[in-house]
DNA sequence: CCGGTTTTATTTGTCAGACATTTAAAAGTC
DNA sequence: GACTTTTAAATGTCTGACAAATAAAACCGG
C-alpha cells in the first residue's frame, strides 16, 4: 500500500486511492480493521489530519466505517444494498439535473430498463408486491392528491414492479433510473384526465403481472412510456406558448 | 444551510450533508463557488479541519472540485457522465464482491438489462459500434488469448452493444451491470470449445443488430445468458469435485 | 500607452501539538 | 462472583502556523 511521491495530486486523495484499491483488490477484507490514524500517518509519512481527510473520503463512499474508543478504528465496511441504493439514487438524480438530459432520453432509458424487469416480475409474481401495486393504484385514484404525491405513488408503484423481479442486483440498478425520474416528472401537472389514463395503464400492468403474462406487461410499459412522453411534450409546449405570449411575466 | 446542534453524528458528516442537500435542492448551482473554508468554519461554528473533512467527503462523490490560490476555492462540480460511470462501476463491483451474490443472480440482472438495450441498438445501429463489436469478435477468436484478455474483450463487446442504443443514461446505468460482472467472469476458465460457442453467439448477435432485428438480438442474449450460466456451473462443479478429492490441496 | 514583470492578497494544502470524548478491557472492591 | 472504578487506546475536534498556488493589482521600461 504505497503512494507515488511524484504525483502532484492531493495527498489525501492519493492515500484514499491507495486504500480504496486495496479494498477492491481484496487485500483488505470486510470488517478488517485498518491501522489507526497515527499508524497510517506514520506509514504514509503525512500528518494525521491528512490521513483523516483520506478516511473521510472513503467514509463518504461507504467503504469504511469508524468507531471511537479503545479497540475502535476504521473498519472495511460491507457495502449494503441499501447504501448502494442511496448512492445510486443521488448520483443518478444529480446526473440528470446537471446535464440537461432531455425528458425523452431519460424516459426511454427508464422504461427500457423496466421492460427488462417485467418478464421476471410476471414470472415470479408475489402477493406482496402485487398488493403494493394495487394499493398504489388505489392511492393514485384518490381525488385531491397533489401532483407531488401522485408522482411519489407512481415511483412506489414502479418500485414494486421492479422489486417483484426478485433480483436484488436488478433492483439496485433500477433504483437510480426510477427514482431519478421523479424530479423530472414533478414538473408535469397531472390533469384529472391524464391521471385516469395512467391509472388505467397501471391497472393493465398489474393485471398482466398477476396473470403472469410478461409480454403484455412489456407492451403496456411501452404504452405508458409513449403516453408519458406525449404528456410531457404537451406540458412543455403549453409552457413555451405562454412564455411567448407573456415573455416578461 | 444549517446543522442540528443536537445531532450526535460527526460534525463533518453533518456539514457535508447540509451542503450536499443544498446542491441537490438547487440552492447551489453548477460552477458556483462555495464560501472559503474559513468562512464555512465561521458559519458552522467549527474549526477549519472539520470543514475540510466535510469538503473532502463531497469531493469523493465528485460533487465539488477545489482550486488553490486567490479566487480559488470549492466549486459545485457538474457531475459528468464519465465520473458517474466510474462511481457506478466501483459501487457495483464492490456490491457484488462483498455480498456473495450468486453468479446466477448477477448474470440474470446483467442480461435482462442488456436485452433492454438490444431493440434500441438494433434500431439505431451505427457503423461505429458495429465495427467495434466485429473487432472484438475477431480478437476473441485469436488463439493464445488469456482468459483475462478474453473477458476484457467480452466486456468491450457488450459495452459497444449497450452504447449502440445511443442513450447515455442507459449506458450509464448499464456500465455497472456489465463491468461489475468481469471479476466474476474472470473466475471461469474458457476452453477452446466454450470460446468458440461464445464467439458464435456474439456473431449471431452482431448480425442481428446489423440486420436491425432486435427481437433476434434479444433471443440471442438469452441464449448467451443460459450458456454463460451453464458454463459457470460446470466450472464450479468441477472445482467442488476437485476440492473434495484433495481437500487439503 | 502598451507589454511584460513583480508584488501582493487570498485561498487551499499540510503540519504539529494539544485536548475532549468514547469505549472496552483490565484492575479493583465489596 | 458481581459490580464499580480505573485506564489505555482510539477517534473527534480545536488552535495556530507555514507552504504553495494563483490571479488580480501594481509597477516599470520601452
Amino acid at each position: 500500500m504505497k503512494i507515488d511521491p511524484k504525483s502532484k495530486a492531493d495527498l489525501s486523495a492519493q492515500i484514499a486511492k491507495a486504500i480504496r484499491d486495496s479494498i477492491i483488490a481484496g487485500d483488505l477484507i470486510v470488517d478488517e480493521r485498518l491501522p489507526s490514524e497515527a499508524e497510517l500517518a506514520d506509514h504514509f509519512d503525512v500528518s494525521r489530519p491528512t490521513v483523516r481527510e483520506a478516511l473521510k473520503r472513503l467514509a463518504a463512499q461507504s467503504l469504511i466505517r469508524t468507531q471511537r474508543g479503545a479497540f475502535g478504528g476504521a473498519f472495511v465496511n460491507r457495502l449494503s444494498f441499501e447504501d448502494a441504493y442511496g448512492q445510486q439514487i443521488t448520483t443518478s438524480t444529480l446526473l440528470l439535473s446537471m446535464n440537461d438530459v432531455s425528458f425523452d432520453v431519460a424516459c426511454e432509458a427508464r422504461y427500457a430498463l423496466e421492460r427488462a424487469c417485467a418478464p421476471l416480475s410476471a414470472e415470479r409474481r408475489s402477493a406482496d408486491h402485487l398488493a403494493t401495486m394495487r394499493a398504489e393504484i388505489h392511492r393514485q385514484s384518490q381525488p385531491g392528491l397533489t401532483d407531488e404525491a401522485f408522482c411519489a405513488s407512481d415511483v412506489a408503484f414502479h418500485r414494486a414492479l421492479v422489486d417483484g423481479a426478485g433480483n436484488p442486483v436488478l433492483s439496485y440498478q433500477l433504483a437510480g433510473a426510477v427514482e431519478a425520474m421523479q424530479p423530472l416528472m414533478n414538473m408535469i401537472t397531472f390533469t384529472a384526465r391524464s391521471r385516469e389514463a395512467i391509472v388505467s395503464l397501471h391497472t393493465k400492468l398489474a393485471d398482466a403481472i398477476e396473470a403472469g403474462t410478461g409480454e403484455i406487461a412489456s407492451e403496456t410499459l411501452t404504452e405508458l412510456e409513449h403516453y408519458t412522453i406525449d404528456l410531457a411534450r404537451s406540458v412543455l409546449a403549453e409552457r413555451a406558448k405562454r412564455s411567448t405570449k407573456r415573455p416578461l411575466s
